[in-house]
DNA sequence: TTACCATATGAATATCATTATCAAAAAAGG
DNA sequence: CCTTTTTTGATAATGATATTCATATGGTAA
């Protein structure tokens, strides 16, 4: 797979256009206006809250939630979004062209705050080394309460 | 909440009937066996997968599957039981008497190797207080190919 | 451009895991 | 034993995601 990192929107296209007509797939509206809402909006979206402001920002075009996950799916099975899942708070989707990193999630009010850690990595490639594992991939979450949220509580 | 940590099933027994006792519930035979069925089988199980053991282990038993989601939730609740969340596959269960550790996943057959490391405990810790969060809890899984899938794919 | 065909779409329906409801059963405490 | 409260299993409800299907649309070859 490409290196996505730090991409414009317009190579984003490219790239997105690439993938689509290397797997015999079309180029619509729908999946053009998912893409650049996820772009313009660097954030973490349920599959239903960037539907809603999907629909808001393209009142144009129809829209079906159903398209929605289908282009998620698309997207992240293509390494143009990814995703991470939140228990009780559902499955949560993000572009895909910065850098990796994980996430600190607010357990009071849902803030996510993105960071990334080289030492942690390496030493996540020696315990897999350790055990015999190919690394392919990584979870790591840190739950916690965010400043605000401890003011809050302690009023 | 007390340590847990590797403790005899009768007193991990007393420990549950004093949680019990304290939130003016009741010790019943399911709730016994679904802990017993953890603690001689110290998998990781989906609800579904425990349901069905608790019923082969005790076939004497009525036991419901809403008892089974009911008694995990009451044993999370009170840090007998701890869960991994693995996106599609759903979420495992496993008694919770052992010391803290994270997962390593083949993601070919699905295998769990546990692990802990405390130097990336540590740099978890800072990270969260650099942030300016109080860390409560964290999740990090490993993704990988183990030994023997790795023999089987070159094949 | 046009015509054709494969793919994509939205609406509706289905699915699947989990949760809630409720009448009957069982535990705790006198 | 009684009485009270909680628990239970069966079933229905829920909610997120996936599938179906008839129609619409994009890509492409002439």
């Amino acid at each position: 797979m490409k290196n996505l990192e730090m991409l414009t929107y317009d190579e984003l296209l490219v790239e997105f256009k690439n993938i689509l007509k290397a797997d015999g797939l079309k180029f619509t509206s729908q999946r053009e206006a998912i893409l650049s809402t996820l772009y313009e909006n660097p954030q973490h979206f349920t599959s239903e809250n960037l539907y809603m402001l999907v629909k808001q920002k393209h009142p144009e075009l129809s829209v079906g939630i159903a398209t929605v996950y289908r282009t998620l799916a698309l997207l992240e099975e293509n390494g143009l979004v990814s995703s991470i899942s939140l228990g009780i708070q559902g499955k949560k989707f993000e572009i895909a062209n910065k850098p990796h990193h994980d996430h600190l999630i607010c357990e009071s009010c849902g803030k996510i705050v993105e960071f990334e850690n080289e030492k942690i990595e390496d030493l996540q490639h020696q315990i897999a080394k350790e055990n015999g594992f190919v690394l392919t991939d990584h979870l790591m979450q840190l739950y916690g309460i965010c400043t605000e949220c401890q003011k809050n509580q302690s009023k």
